[in-house]
DNA sequence: ACAACGATACCCT
DNA sequence: GGGTATCGTTGTT
């Protein structure tokens, strides 16, 4: 799909982008929800790249100790403690990751985008990424943030907010059989819990190759 | 000033 | 498929 077909599209409705009580539900619920759901960036050009989601993590309001808000409310986790649909950046030495805030405002949760199956701007993406294989481009949260050119200047803004170049087409339902749930990855704290969601036998999720995330 | 933290690239077998 | 060097920000002291 290129950018006039998007363009079309969206003047005919042909999807519906996400709305914010796609957002306002339980983290977990959400996780799930995305999988399967397109992620899209315009870039300054006008050239859509993306894919789809293939894996997701949940971060809990209450009890997690692995969640950033369980740090309270600071300059960095602010975010995190507004409205459903606002995204989370979050610094991860050299690389950023991604996370869409859930639930009601003042109860920080988030889902972590882990994984994209890329799917538009492939070109693009790999130039991005500096490199030819198509599998590396967006398989890890650092990998698909800089695939995407999803940076700090994402902080806190609003992905309900037609302006901002980033945008979620769900998906009316995806086949339970194709899911599955594992630990979180690189998480020490709060690790027992099953809190991320991937597309099951899907080559483009983290870790793919590794029998310690099945 | 310092400790703590995870993801990635790269090279090895 | 595993080991390791490398990268920056945050919060606390």
């Amino acid at each position: 799909m290129g950018k006039e077909e998007f363009e079309r599209n969206l003047k005919r409705n042909n999807f519906t982008l996400a709305e914010r009580s796609f957002f306002a539900r339980n983290p977990r619920v959400v996780a799930k929800a995305l999988l399967g759901a397109k992620l899209l960036r315009t870039l300054k050009d006008g050239t859509i790249i993306g894919g789809v989601i293939v894996e997701t993590e949940a971060y809990l309001a209450k009890g997690d100790l692995a969640a950033h808000s369980q740090r309270g409310r600071t300059a960095a986790t602010r975010a995190l403690f507004q409205q459903a649909g606002t995204i989370y950046i979050h610094s991860m030495r050299a690389y950023f990751g991604m996370d869409i805030v859930t639930e009601e405002p003042e109860k920080p949760s988030s889902v972590l985008i882990r994984a994209l199956e890329p799917l538009e701007g492939i070109e693009e993406m790999k130039q991005l990424r500096n490199t030819e294989d198509l599998y590396s481009l967006t398989n890890g949260p650092g990998k698909l943030c800089q695939a995407l050119c999803i940076d700090k200047d994402f902080y806190g803004v609003d992905l309900l907010d037609p302006l901002v170049p980033l945008k979620i087409l769900p998906i009316s339902s995806l086949s339970k059989l194709s899911m599955a749930s594992s630990k979180r990855i690189g998480v020490n704290k709060s690790a027992h819990r099953n809190l991320r969601f991937f597309l099951k036998h899907n080559p483009f999720t983290s870790y793919f190759n590794s029998r310690k995330y099945r």
